[in-house]
DNA sequence: TCTGGGGTCCTAGGACCC
DNA sequence: TCTGGGGTCCTAGGACCC
């Protein structure tokens, strides 16, 4: 019998976009809910962004699964209800949800837009026992909030974002010793847990390991001569045992910025492809900036039309946040790799991040002065009246948006590890 | 069936240096 | 002239998460 030394909590909005616009749209006096429907989020199809972000569980019965075309879901469910995504209202309800999350823990680590988990080690004294407070906690947020969670409740971030998985929604499922873990991990198919994915479940059937439990039981060493380290890891997870802990405050400092499009037409032309990559590198220049580093490193990434793609990346010999440096790199390394073949998507990012109070010092000559002052200039423009308030010329009339690729304002995502 | 966009980490091979 | 071994850097590619 395990006794929690520490008490974590995962919180995962179910369906999140789904839930989100449902709340919302009742709140403005629709009559029908999303959620009772077959009804997905779903991208643009006109500009080739056409796959499912989020379902109901309705539409769920039907075969239908996140990351699939909205061709097929059409085919599979002819009266579905596709609704386009609003992050604008899923970075309101994630703030909302972290507020409440707050009154429970001051110790809260965010995960992703509709993910967290919180360390409740402690707070026993304030509101009661784990399950009890994960159910007030849940509850709260069904009532003041308009939509519903599961939570999970274990001793570490693995197991109760394992434990919230189990049946969904509006729950709470705890583990809370390891004879519990045992029972309700191991029979599950091994693809359930985190950090088996499209690549390392047929590798592990091929191994004859269907079930968490077979890995957790499987010979180490052969996991690791098929799967090095990953295989390790991974077996340690089927047998509980994960140990990071819950980070709140402080953010883990960010490795690198990126931005990538799918473009609503294939790229043919030399010039058509030099002006998606300006306007991507507009944005990571920008966000950059934003963020206060420079970079050492900038790698650009082509997507053929068969789906395929590669990449290539250079160092800076001197780490830059300057828009127009990235793009020079970026060009270079655009003309290298591409064949020729059509495109369908083209992304750059910066990496080797370096703050840049320290270089800003060094050696410029006032020729680069001169482009900080005009990356600043349009950045603030571009912040108060929007990006389209300043572009560069060859944009004009190219059916091609001057700035390109975007995050929520504010917003980190999660990592594949925990 | 023609599939987004944002991240992180790990591995392997080659170049280069001592 | 031929031959080692260890370390680090660079680059490409693969894997995972939501």
């Amino acid at each position: 019998m395990k006794s929690l030394d520490k008490i974590i909590m995962h919180i995962d909005a179910n369906s999140a976009y789904l839930s989100w616009e449902a709340a919302y749209r009742l709140q403005h006096g629709a009559s029908e809910d999303l959620r009772k429907i077959p009804s997905v989020i779903g991208g643009d199809e006109e500009s080739r962004h056409g796959i499912v972000l989020a379902k109901s569980i309705p539409a769920k019965k039907y075969g239908i699964k996140t990351g699939e075309p909205l061709v097929s879901v059409r085919q599979k469910c002819p009266h579905i209800v596709i609704v386009p995504p609003n992050y604008y209202l899923y970075m309101q309800c994630h703030n909302a949800m972290l507020e409440i999350l707050r009154d429970f823990s001051p110790n809260v680590q965010v995960f992703s837009i509709d993910e967290a988990f919180i360390d409740y080690t402690g707070m026993e004294g304030i509101h009661g026992d784990p399950v009890s407070a994960a159910n007030k906690l849940k509850n709260r947020i069904r009532d003041e909030l308009g939509f519903t969670v599961n939570i999970g409740v274990s001793w570490n971030k693995l197991l109760a974002k394992m434990a919230g998985e189990l049946k969904k929604p509006d729950m709470v499922h705890a583990i809370l010793n390891e004879d519990e873990m045992r029972e309700k991990m191991w029979p599950l198919p091994v693809e359930e847990l985190f950090g088996v994915g499209r690549a390392t479940a047929p590798k592990l059937h091929r191994l004859n390991i269907f079930t968490i439990g077979q890995l957790a039981q499987a010979d180490s060493e052969l996991l690791r001569f098929h799967l090095k380290s990953w295989g390790i890891l991974i077996q340690n997870y089927a047998n509980g045992i994960e140990n990071s802990l819950v980070a709140s405050g402080v953010r883990p400092p960010i490795k690198g910025i990126g931005n990538s499009c799918t473009i609503p037409f294939d790229v043919h032309t030399r010039e058509e492809a030099l002006k998606v990559l300006l306007s991507l590198c507009e944005m990571v220049g920008m966000r950059l900036r934003q963020a206060g580093f420079c970079a050492r490193l900038v790698s650009v990434w082509l997507r053929k039309t068969d789906l395929t793609g590669n990449g290539h990346q250079r160092k800076f010999l001197v780490a830059t946040d300057n828009t127009m440096k990235i793009y020079k790199i970026a060009s270079e390394l655009m003309d290298e790799l591409w064949s020729g073949k059509p495109l369908r998507g083209i992304g750059v990012r910066v990496s080797e991040l370096v703050p840049c109070d320290v270089l800003q010092l060094s050696i410029f000559e006032k020729y680069d002065e001169k482009k900080k002052r005009l990356d600043e200039t349009i950045d603030s423009l571009r912040m108060r009246f929007g990006s389209n308030a300043v572009f560069r010329s060859c944009f004009l009339g190219s059916g091609l948006s001057p700035v390109s690729g975007g995050v929520i304002d504010g917003f980190q995502m999660m990592t594949s590890l925990l």
